[in-house]
DNA sequence: AATTGTGAATTGATTCACAGCT
DNA sequence: AGCTGTGAATCAATTCACAATT
């Protein structure tokens, strides 16, 4: 079984055990049932089951799933063992206002390293620990320092072309929240988070 | 058919529909093919199709479709015809981010009218224009006002409690940014932006 | 000639039902 | 007795293939 052959829904959804997991770490429960874990994960309990049979065989039955080992085995599926650096991109309104937020995230193994901007030296210089360089060095930095993902928050107008020099550099991961669709290569994946069409979307189940 | 006929999915995409038509209709384009808008919104052009079928025959065969009269169509079926009035729960680093960023978003229908949080008059206060009032003005407002959508934007730890509130007070969507499933009844609709799970999402496909 | 609209075929995801362990 | 693991069945979504229309 390859990794592509695995539902991206899938994957999806092991976050979501995973975070149920680290609550019921956090209150020292120490087995869980699919039933109970799948309830804290909005999911039906066959499906969770399905989900990581995909990867193994970590339950036992008649007693349900140790929280210890089954998180620590989905760390190691969703690679998020080691602290992964991440570039910011774009350092306007939302930009910086992510780059507070996920400046909380080193716990969940992503920080946040740098942060580019046709403006240098942005709003966000002050206070904060990662400095804003210019689209200049962007190739070099990703270069150089192996960065492997990058959230983008630029105008749509700038997203694929400052896309482009990324993903030459060897960026292999998106996390976009410019509203557009990116063009990339087969290789490179995008996770697209788009605030105004969820909102949309909502106001079409309204009455 | 009923609205609950129509897949999730679908909904979703007509929102990118209507994004690829906007900027066609700035662009003075008169017509486009399914072919080229399902490019812009990243689909095939089949899918564009079909989805457009659950809601009628918009197009002309040898020809394709009118931009304004289908993007109108679109406005129509989504409900974004009038401006919805939107309340944020939560003024804390993401809410602030928020409000700013969808300070922008008039044009696409939707106005943040009030925020609330715990602690009054937080941060966002000044130099903006919504106020920020207490949680026990949550309740009255929702009513008074008839506001149909939130954007829950508050700690997990308080997320379940004001859901409930809300609720009761007869709101309709939720746009969830805190990192829980939430509790709602069947009439309630919930779309789930968890930025730690995107980000974790991705980790997976980086090798 | 070009392009839509759609039934049929296919592919994919979810749920069922129960055998297999502990 | 309780709960997982999984093949089979079902349900849903996508894509194909082509007839219909301008």
């Amino acid at each position: 079984m390859t990794k592509l052959d695995i539902p991206r829904k899938t994957v999806y959804r092991l976050s979501l055990y995973q975070r149920g997991l680290q609550w019921l770490k956090a209150n020292g429960t120490q087995t869980v049932s699919s039933v109970a874990l799948a309830r804290a994960a909005g999911v039906k309990p066959t499906q969770l089951r399905k989900d990581l049979a995909y990867f193994g065989q970590f339950g036992t039955r008649g007693l349900g799933y140790s929280v210890e080992s089954l998180s620590q085995k989905l760390t190691e599926v969703l690679g998020t063992a080691r602290l992964q650096p991440v570039i910011l991109l774009g350092a306007g309104n939302l930009g910086t206002a992510l780059l507070g937020y996920y400046n909380g995230f080193a716990k969940e193994g992503f920080e946040i390293v740098a942060a580019f901007d046709a403006v240098q030296g942005m709003r966000l210089t002050s206070g904060r620990k990662q400095p804003v360089l210019p689209v200049s060095a962007l190739a070099g930095y990703v270069r150089e320092h192996g960065i492997k993902m990058a959230i983008l928050a630029v105008p749509a107008t700038a997203a694929q072309e400052v896309v482009n020099i990324v993903v030459a550099a060897g960026i292999q991961a998106i996390l976009n929240f410019a509203p557009l669709i990116l063009q990339v290569p087969e290789h490179v994946v995008v996770n697209n988070v788009d605030l105004a069409i969820e909102l949309e979307n909502l106001s079409y189940f309204i009455r």
